[in-house]
DNA sequence: ATAAACCGTGTACTATAGTACACGGTCAAG
DNA sequence: CTTGACCGTGTACTATAGTACACGGTTTAT
């Protein structure tokens, strides 16, 4: 039994599934990060038509959604490869994840004490703008560099 | 009156200086990345010694110091470039400051909440490794994908 | 006085994270 | 049955943030 991949679009025996530019454009990033996303293993190979086509689901669109999350964080592209081995069950990523959470959890929770503190800069150094809206001198930024 | 570089650096005729490579070892920075950042403006054009040397004070190891802490919060060197306006009171990168300041109080507002739901995961994903060392399966960060 | 240890300048190279593009195949509409 | 909008592959290019190195001058210890 046979479907073409337009009745398969539209009614989704296999799901819902997207082509890549449908889904680039659903996860907000470029074509081509996709395509780099899965040279890097950040995404599993995926299913294709029979002329080739990739075609993603509503899940890779979330797994794209995480990658840019983390990303965001200031996780690098490697550890979130390593975090995802998780979700994928992989043994060899899973490893040593204690260690490595561990680790991060670390880095998170200073990272948090950090951006406190710069976000109490950042309102000194507004309330500091003349009439809200410029400056020239703000020794706030000079007592962050002390310290 | 004149004072041998040696003896400057000894005594602090001019203040305690540094030559390129102290300074980066006090920094915790590469050589190069010093001269980099004199490039890119982030530090001013350091004083010389008569034959060419560039000498750094206390206040040059700071202003390193502010700018690898803004970068590993994620600021760019650009934008830590213009921050650093206000320190120089330099008024071209010191016009839009409100407006910059704001935007990037959002953003480090955001980011703040955003990790600390980081942090809740990688604590959920520590506690789920079984024996405190290793896990395949963690429906965690799948709830991190979600949402 | 001479070698080791610096320094300056300029240029090239690296890693990370994309982005663009050329060339050729596929497919659906007119 | 051809045109336009896709797609795949491969390769090249970009920005950011460094890092390395070669060549030649300076300083300092021996």
């Amino acid at each position: 039994m046979y479907y073409s991949t337009r009745f398969i679009l539209l009614y989704g025996v296999n799901n819902l599934s997207y082509r890549i530019s449908e889904f680039a454009d659903k996860c907000r990033v470029n074509k081509e990060t996709i395509r780099y996303y899965e040279r890097k293993n950040l995404l599993q190979e995926p299913s294709r038509t029979n002329s080739g086509y990739r075609t993603y689901s509503e899940d890779d669109v979330k797994r794209v959604g995480f990658i840019k999350r983390m990303q965001e964080l200031g996780f690098s592209l490697n550890e979130i490869y390593k975090l995802l081995g998780v979700v994928d069950k992989d043994e060899i990523r899973c490893q040593d994840m204690f260690e490595f959470v561990s680790k991060k959890e670390e880095e998170v929770k200073k990272q948090i004490e950090d951006l406190k503190r710069i976000e109490r800069m950042l309102k000194d150094l507004k309330k500091r703008c003349p009439d809200e809206k410029e400056l020239h001198e703000c020794p706030i930024i000079e007592a962050l560099i002390e310290d």
